[in-house]
DNA sequence: GGCCAATTATTAACCTGTTAAATTTAAGGT
DNA sequence: ACCTTAAATTTAACAGGTTAATAATTGGCC
């Protein structure tokens, strides 16, 4: 696996990626992971310790002769981020420290009905509240990241699509955002962040995977070589539209048979709803914005033995195991990640019927055999994912880093 | 569009690439298309004439003041490559300069049954042939490449698959051709060289499309920022076995559903066979590497205007127009292209039914309209395609260029 | 306590590809 | 003939990397 961006990343930025990852190393250590000589190594670190982002702490204390490694690890109080992931069900907000360690978050009710204007207000005062609870100076966050549902327009800031509502179609959320917390503010699709917060603080074995992220709709995102895919305008992955075979509920999007219309949280609610004696049985409510509630309430019941709850799940879990393998088929991968709120209870279910789907159907099963994970951090990997993407690619103000941090 | 290959590609490469896509060019429009320094250009462009890759030819005779700009060429005859399609039922041989001009090709029938050794002994005798032909000599081919259906061990150069026959299963295609033909010889998926070469030699208005490949199979290609897509092992996009809403056909692949099983060539031709009434008038024989000839026959028939030809068809083009709403989704374009032997006569029917369902369902419909285009090269766009990567991608031998020409 | 060997870190010299600025070259226009 | 303009080239400097030599720090050994 290469950890450090592409083959082409500066030095720079492949060090600072790799006391991420790592914690704590050596220069030596460095040297050999990123196949640059000690000298670049030395070179490269040094202007990092001079503007206080990299410290040295310690050293290496394995017996042995010679000058010992003096260990280096990312001053971790150097900047911040927050990560921003926003549903219509969940809203969750994480704030990072430089080594991308969470020193704060929150779980919140999603936007509901609310338009953005006064969901970004609410999601301001949270950071607020948030960064002063930690300590965290406002001079020393580095920015903030929006992940939610897509299409989107990532250069503009914007939602292409009406969904949630219609006000929120073109409204400039980061602008609106960044304004509000006076730092920057990048969009991103919740999905895709997700993948990435996974492949930067999860243990994915491969550089390579699929993800899936089920929150009250279903996203895809895919990492190839340690990258984000993003396509024409990083509105790819959308798997929560692939049509299925025998599936012909309609979907928001317009058309029918989408995965999302016939295995997501919301068809799952819907089929325990249409069954009184059953939505009673499981208490699901049938409230517009409490889903992924209902959806929880379903999954508890099949934890506690009810077999139609468990029917209903599985059910769901067999869809999206298709819409995996056309996943994998087409994107040649051998690895996918399930995360997502709609996971928190329901992971190794979901898991455990999507790998059989993969191995009964997915094209290379006979060249490897398909892994299928829940995500280490099931419910806030996409606020996660979008706060690391702030730490990896904002350019960093510090005076001799303007342009050592770059992309 | 950004034509050269990725941001980082070296200034060689890029000059080359853009010669080679523009024929001719000034050294003030190669800065202007690179967006490097005139100076970086000329230094560039200094060893490339030393070692016979380019030549100055002529002026820019646009009347003006100044120094008139120096027209560059590559040198035709420094370097040639073959591109070898493979299939079943057929097989394409071209032979491309330096320049990416066309100096001999040839169609043949296909494997059929033959194993690969056969099949290597054949190719290569044809190949020579060609050369012999078309006046090129040994030792200035840069390489061959062999163009055929995955999933493949590029390193190894073999198929992974027992289609056509069990023998091909790990036979070493490339080391095999690679020593008859005395040159270097690469292997790729037919779909992504089709891919490939429609970038550089066709017209696509985008440097960001999908395509579908249909010979006997049916096979996809994306290329992303005018790179391939290859994801975990160059084995993506099987477009082929998207299961699709009420498919149930069984597929060699193991699975049902698959949009190959249902829509490929071999499945109109099925169908064509089952009315003996309709297979007598249509002329189809059902001999078993005839697929293409008898799929031909029915295409030929719908152009003189047979209705049930025209059925067949056209429930076809819709099926593959679902797989192309999938592949549009997931990987976020917005152009598809149609290439291979099988939209030879039928191109412009498949290329209406493919866009109407990409009107109707591509999720990015509203923000771009959906395009779908046939290639500029049909039937040999694999085999340009593979010659095309084996041109861009070898390393050079001339003594200066050993390393100047890499990847 | 002092020296040696091993290991790590740093420095110096150099290489490649790049840019910015200055210079040379070749046509027109007058 | 001479000036103006545009194109092409040369030059110097720099950025980021390399290798080779040098310096620093320690454990083990006498």
């Amino acid at each position: 696996m290469r950890r450090p961006g592409g083959v082409r990343a500066s030095a720079a930025r492949r060090v600072l990626d790799l006391l991420r990852a790592e914690g704590t190393l050596s220069r030596v250590e460095l040297a050999e992971l990123t196949g640059l000589t000690a000298a670049t190594i030395t070179n490269t670190v040094r202007p990092l310790i001079a503007d206080g982002l990299v410290r040295e702490s310690g050293r290496d204390e394995r017996p042995g002769r010679g000058q010992p490694r003096r260990l280096l690890r990312l001053a971790a109080d150097a900047w911040h981020a927050v990560g921003i992931q926003v549903d219509r069900t969940t809203t969750t907000i994480v704030v990072l420290d430089f080594a991308g360690v969470r020193v704060a978050g929150a779980s919140l009710p999603g936007t509901g009905g609310r338009g953005p204007e006064e969901t970004v207000r609410a999601l301001a005062a949270h950071v607020d509240a948030l960064l002063d609870r930690a300590g965290v100076p406002r001079e020393r966050v580095l920015g903030a990241a929006l992940a939610t549902h897509g299409p989107q327009d990532l250069e503009r800031g914007m939602l292409l699509t009406a969904q949630p509502g219609p006000a929120w179609l073109e409204y400039p959320l980061t602008a609106a955002l960044a304004e509000r917390l006076g730092v920057p503010v990048l969009l991103e699709n919740d999905a895709s962040a997700a993948a990435f917060g996974e492949f930067w603080a999860g243990s994915p074995p491969t550089d390579t995977f699929g993800l899936i992220y089920m929150a009250s709709g279903i996203g895809g995102g895919v990492i190839v070589d340690g990258e984000v895919y993003r396509g024409r305008a990083s509105n790819a992955v959308e798997i929560g539209h692939v049509a299925l075979a025998g599936g012909r509920a309609p979907c928001v999007c317009g058309g029918s048979g989408c995965a999302q219309a016939e295995a997501g949280p919301q068809a799952v609610v819907a089929k325990a709803l249409a069954d009184a004696g059953l939505a009673e049985r499981l208490a699901v409510r049938g409230e517009p914005d409490g889903t992924l509630a209902d959806f929880d309430r379903i999954a508890r019941a099949w934890r506690a033995g009810d077999r139609d709850a468990a029917a209903m799940l599985e059910r769901s879990a067999r869809w999206i195991g298709r819409a995996a393998v056309t996943l994998v088929n087409l994107f040649d991968l051998d690895t996918v990640v399930l995360a997502g709120p709609a996971f928190t209870v329901t992971g190794t279910l979901y898991r455990e019927h999507v790998a059989a789907e993969l191995e009964r159907r997915a094209l290379s099963r006979a060249l490897r055999r398909p892994q299928v994970l829940v995500s280490s951090n099931v419910d806030s990997a996409a606020a996660v994912g979008g706060a690391l993407h702030v730490l990896r690619t904002m350019r960093i103000g510090a005076p001799r880093l303007a342009d050592r941090g770059r992309a």
